[in-house]
DNA sequence: TCAGATAACTTGCAGATCGCAAGTAAGATT
DNA sequence: AATCTTACTTGCGATCTGCAAGTTATCTGA
């Protein structure tokens, strides 16, 4: 991914420079919707990213300021992974290209839920914040 | 680009293997915000994309049912190309990553349009659609 | 009518990135 | 002390990207 320069002031086109790829926004959904937060569960998630690559898009994610990097207290082997304020306010993105799949894909997510976010999304919303705020 | 299988069931991993890439994006984004429709103006829309990328992408998007390509009766030389109604689905997506990055980036949005999309989607919502059915 | 232009791609190639497997280093567990 | 766990890093072949230069079909002006 070579994305260090920032290639015009297009708002599509920046946030595809911080996040526009095939892994960085599965971390925020890991982040956001499962609680995944750290580098193994992330690399167990299921699509099989490879640890380099994850490794890679943590740091860049981290440097973005989407992401935040904590050493774990009670355990120094473990870094545990938090969405940042920016990083959460993604979560209306990635709800809508949930809504998006869900409709016009074949997808595995649970049809009711689809529609309680669709047609509730402030309160969608509201309840993610809160599992968020407990961070 | 090599997602030619699909890795999970998960919306999000869904909708990335069809447009998670740093132009997937752009060209949908060009057809609902600019009035760009051909090769050539895909091509010269500023970020650089180079040919060969820009013509795999389309038929990617042509063959997800997220672009249309249709030849112009009056230019035997030009393919015009359209959003499906499954392409133009994802403009909530993309209003809310005009959205975030307006907030969290520098950008050349125009702040006034921003708080327009922001407080008011349904109504910019519709403007879309109402540019878009005109297709 | 025919010699350019033009539009939409395609090709070739070097360099960047990716996926995979195998390390490594530091800290925890037994 | 030995082993396990966690978070990475390294090496390498395969794939993808960016860049420049074609190619083909169609249009346009003299």
């Amino acid at each position: 991914m070579t994305r260090d320069v920032r290639r015009s002031g297009c708002p599509i086109g920046i946030a595809l420079d911080l996040f526009g790829d095939r892994w960085s926004l599965l971390v925020v959904r890991d982040l956001l919707f499962k609680d995944r937060r750290t580098f193994g569960e992330f690399a167990d998630s299921g699509e099989g990213i490879a640890t380099n690559v994850l490794a890679d898009r943590l740091s860049r994610l981290e440097l973005a300021g989407i992401v935040e990097r904590r050493a774990d207290a009670a355990d120094g082997r473990r870094a545990v992974y938090h969405l940042t304020e920016k990083g959460f306010a993604l979560a209306p993105v990635l709800v809508e290209m949930v809504i998006w799949a869900a409709r016009h894909e074949d997808t595995d997510a649970p049809p009711a839920e689809v529609r309680e976010m669709e047609r509730h999304r402030a309160r969608f919303m509201a309840s993610l914040r809160k599992r968020w705020s407990r961070r």
